[in-house]
DNA sequence: CTCCCGATAT
DNA sequence: ATATCAGGAG
């Protein structure tokens, strides 16, 4: 079996992903919030949770902290015991309260529209900064490499790397521009519901012709 | 590279 | 018992 050129691999892409808009027609981030701020938040708390626990603990949370000067001066103990449940709560709690403080000093309360801004907050990586930028302002400087489009863009051949910056760079020469938001919340949807981490439904996936790791025994 | 870390499905 | 969940910092 010849290898596949990258045209090959851009129109194979480009079915898949119009096969993707037709199954959820509906992708968007699943986090709950009300300003762009909560949304860092939100993501933050994610960061190896699945979004449902983060739709736990949010309400309770941005009830007691209503503005980015609240969180700045939280109590990192009260901040701790509200998120406690989604993990790395004292990675998470101390990134709250610090990108808060940071969003205050050096940002002037505003949160930045620039990914290369946004990964100077503390808790901010790559991957947290660019659903900002896409949730937030519906910006896409790049394409959200979370588990599920890691996974999934390695499943499909988009990729051979392991690393989320390499994996990213595959993708942004393989989907169109205008398809970076939508694709990411489209595979994280098919990959909690179809191509999943343990036991992939490749028998019932609609993409199963387009997959070379599909396994159709 | 290691560490942070609870909830859930299998 | 173990793998996995919208990762980031040192």
């Amino acid at each position: 079996m010849a290898r596949e050129s990258l045209e090959d691999r851009k129109k194979r892409a480009v079915r898949i992903v119009r096969l993707l808009k037709k199954r959820y027609p509906d992708a968007r981030c699943t986090l709950d919030f009300n300003s762009v701020h909560q949304l860092l938040v939100a993501t933050i708390l994610s960061a190896q949770c699945t979004d449902e626990r983060v739709n736990k603990v949010t309400p309770a949370l941005f009830e007691k902290y209503k503005t980015v000067e609240d969180f700045a001066a939280a109590d990192i103990g009260e901040l701790q015991k509200l998120i406690y449940t989604t993990g790395f709560y004292t990675n998470k709690a101390r990134a709250i309260k610090n990108s808060a403080r940071q969003i205050l000093n050096e940002f002037k309360g505003r949160i930045p529209r620039q990914l290369e801004e946004l990964i100077k907050l503390n808790g901010v990586g790559r991957k947290t900064g660019s659903v900002i930028l896409g949730a937030g302002y519906g910006l896409a400087e790049g394409i959200v490499v979370d588990t599920h489009v890691g996974r999934i863009s390695h499943r499909l051949g988009f990729t051979k790397n392991e690393d989320a910056i390499r994996v990213e760079k595959d993708l942004m020469r393989i989907i169109p521009r205008r398809d970076w938001i939508a694709y990411s919340h489209m595979l994280i949807d098919h990959g909690r519901m179809v191509c999943r981490a343990r036991r992939p439904d490749c028998k019932n996936c609609f993409l199963n012709k387009l997959c070379p790791a599909a396994e159709l025994t």
